[in-house]
DNA sequence: CCAAAAGTGTTCCGTCTACACCCATGG
DNA sequence: CCATGGGTGTAGACGGAACACTTTTGG
């Protein structure tokens, strides 16, 4: 079905990570200024080449820990980009893959170590190249399956508030929910439970902490929350 | 932010299609079988290697109206595939796409030209390296998309009857469907038109044809079928 | 005692689901 | 005249949306 190898001209690639964190009831990327030419000075993601012995996703990790010092991280692959101009200098095709953390565990020294800031999706900087689309791609994926899938977890620490949680959907679907309502669906859902632990940093009276149990999480039941 | 090209191991790129059909009540994919090691006799995909020159998306367009004879097709990336073991000869990345054609434009003598084969959804063969993978994350693509954007006429002919439309529906969503609230649903779509033409063919009443309106399709309402 | 966030139920309305019979026609 | 697929409506269940007040406590 293919043609021989013969002939055939290889083409650089790359992996970019668009890394999401929530912070201060606001969605967040990681982002940095390239030292470099071509592009040296434009706001773009973090990224590398594949090497010849790793596979797309051993990459997207390598890369991803490199930036975070963290591994066994969430990630999915958002999509491949291809167009012949996208590197002003060579041609370079790259694979977007899209990470959550918990910006907790994120060492602040690594961002002035890596040159990277966190940066609000709500008023993005002009990006490098067709980071901006990626990112566009990731934040339509994110928003697509976290009504479904357990993934907001992985941007919150262990523990957390249910005001928490509501203002992370909020940052995500980019609209305000019914307090109400939400934790009446909460409440429904068995895999997210009620600790004795109380958070006293956010208010006078204290809210209950809760955790995600992945045990509790059956696979084939949905998980809707909105 | 990336590391400077010198010393970057360039990599061969290729791009593989999913072609969906719908004929005789049932969804079918074009697979042939590899006339060439590496994975001689195998079922898989059709494909091709990216150039030097062409974007990605240039590049499955091509493959594709090589393949079909045809263009302007519905086009999707599915996603980029990179295990370092998925070619047995070369290191090869590859980029899947899937697109969706009505099979009675197709010409059956491309099929003989090309060794190519509809083969049913439902019974796939196995199929050489990672192509099932990339089928798989097709159809999830297919079932998560037909519902909300409308993507099934283009597996169907400019004209059509609501009973074809349905069992189109049940052969993407695997269940089936009531006609009476599917036909409820249809009635609330402004964009599926009713004409005049009747079909003889499948009964001896007749049914109306009915058919898509591009231009009565309002992007940002949702198409909710399901 | 007051500011600030946490927590809590009910009603209404619209949507989805289940369900069965008559129609038109060619052979 | 009958076999075959085409076409139609309603009632009940369910789930989502709207909505406001009380509780707690640190300062």
């Amino acid at each position: 079905m293919e043609q021989f190898y013969e002939d055939i001209q290889p083409i650089l690639v790359s992996v970019d990570c668009i890394v999401f964190g929530f912070d201060n009831k606001k969605l967040k990327i990681l982002l940095g200024k390239r030292k470099m030419n071509p592009g040296e000075g434009k706001w773009s993601l973090y990224g590398g080449f594949v090497r010849p012995n790793e596979s797309l996703d051993m990459a997207a990790e390598r890369t991803l820990s490199e930036l975070t010092g963290l591994s066994n991280l969430y990630m999915r692959q958002i999509g491949a980009y291809g167009d012949t101009d996208r590197d002003p200098g060579k041609r370079v095709i790259s694979v977007a893959y899209c990470s959550l953390i918990n910006v907790c565990e994120y060492d602040e020294s690594r961002q002035k170590e890596y040159g990277v800031e966190w940066v609000n999706v709500e008023n993005l900087p002009e990006l490098y190249s067709d980071h901006g689309k990626m990112i566009a791609q990731a934040l339509d994926v994110l928003r697509n399956h976290i009504t479904t899938e357990p993934l907001c977890f992985n941007l919150l620490p262990e523990l957390f508030t249910l005001t928490q949680l509501q203002s992370l959907y909020e940052a995500i679907l980019g609209e305000e929910l019914d307090k109400r309502n939400f934790r009446k669906r909460i409440k429904g859902v068995p895999s997210i439970q009620k600790t004795d632990n109380v958070d006293k940093t956010t208010s006078r009276r204290g809210a209950y902490l809760y955790r995600f149990s992945k045990s509790g999480f059956i696979k084939d039941s949905r998980f809707v929350l909105k």
